[in-house]
DNA sequence: CGACTTTGACCAGCGC
DNA sequence: GCGCTGGTCAAAGTCG
């Protein structure tokens, strides 16, 4: 496998992500665009849902919505697409300006979420391409690993998404990414959906991640899940690695992918 | 000169 | 209450 710079790894099995694993991949990624809402209902199914009392903190990964499918991730995405968090607290927010011109968020309420998923991928360089613009804005050093975590945000003015780099600690060569939020635009690197999995020029732009290249009539048709329209894309590789990772994944559905996922996966990796 | 990165500081949440 | 850690800000620096 050193054809490749890096090789997702799916089945999030590093121990630092154990986590991870416990979560439905699928869930984070809103892969439903690809596969359709019996797998993902299988697949919600066997999520772990996340008791509505306890607080959704696991980091990456677990936001898992409570709620199967993601009708939670549906009104969640439109929260995060207005995402707008700050406006209300003006009036707070100017006290504490006073005091310190820091943070406008924070409130009387907790931080809002938006969904998460993460994903693993082995690559040898942290910032993998993914097709949207990235302006990095933080960076620290995470406790239980020698390897800084990054921190970046989406350039479009409008968009909120989010999501953070980090190596794993178990495994330097396998990149951890977690992104947050939704993207409400395009990819303005890659314009062109039908360049989406059939021409990776770049193994890392083939899952490189949520780059937004689901083909048009698609994202009309599933536009009430803006969540799942940025990830559309990487999903198709993506989802089928989680899925030949992960034994617990039968069904059809699957099946349904090979046919699309054909020109892009590697014949052994279909056959298993 | 604008866009982006680096980096130290600050703040909130959480566990003890 | 205190300390630790994650997440974010923003000034300064760097690069094209």
């Amino acid at each position: 496998m050193n054809n490749f710079p890096l090789q997702s790894t799916f089945d999030l099995c590093s121990s630092e992500d154990e986590k991870i694993r416990s979560l439905g991949f699928m869930d984070l990624l809103g892969v439903q665009d690809l596969i359709g809402p019996p797998f993902l209902e299988i697949m919600a199914a066997q999520q772990v849902s996340t008791p509505p009392s306890k607080k959704i903190e696991s980091p990456e990964v677990i936001n898992q919505p409570a709620t199967p499918k993601f009708s939670s991730i549906s009104s969640a995405s439109s929260e995060a697409v207005n995402d707008e968090p700050v406006k209300e607290d003006d009036q707070e927010e100017n006290q504490q300006k006073t005091k310190k011109q820091l943070k406008p968020k924070k409130t009387n309420q907790k931080r809002q979420r938006e969904p998460r998923f993460a994903f693993m991928t082995k690559s040898e360089v942290d910032h993998l391409e993914d097709g949207y613009r990235w302006r990095k804005y933080g960076q620290k050093a995470v406790k239980n690993s020698p390897f800084p975590r990054s921190y970046y945000r989406c350039t479009t003015a409008s968009c909120n998404v989010k999501k953070r780099v980090e190596r794993s600690f178990s495994d330097p060569s396998i990149v951890v990414t977690t992104y947050e939020g939704q993207h409400t635009h395009p990819s303005p690197i890659m314009p062109h959906p039908s360049l989406c999995g059939s021409h990776l020029t770049s193994p890392i732009s083939a899952f490189g991640m949520p780059t937004q290249k689901t083909p048009p009539h698609y994202q009309h048709q599933h536009q009430q899940r803006p969540f799942t329209d940025n990830i559309g894309s990487m999903n198709a590789r993506f989802l089928h690695e989680k899925l030949i990772c992960s034994t617990s994944v039968p069904g059809p559905s699957l099946l349904k992918d090979h046919g699309l996922l054909q020109d892009i996966l590697p014949s052994h990796m279909l056959k298993e």
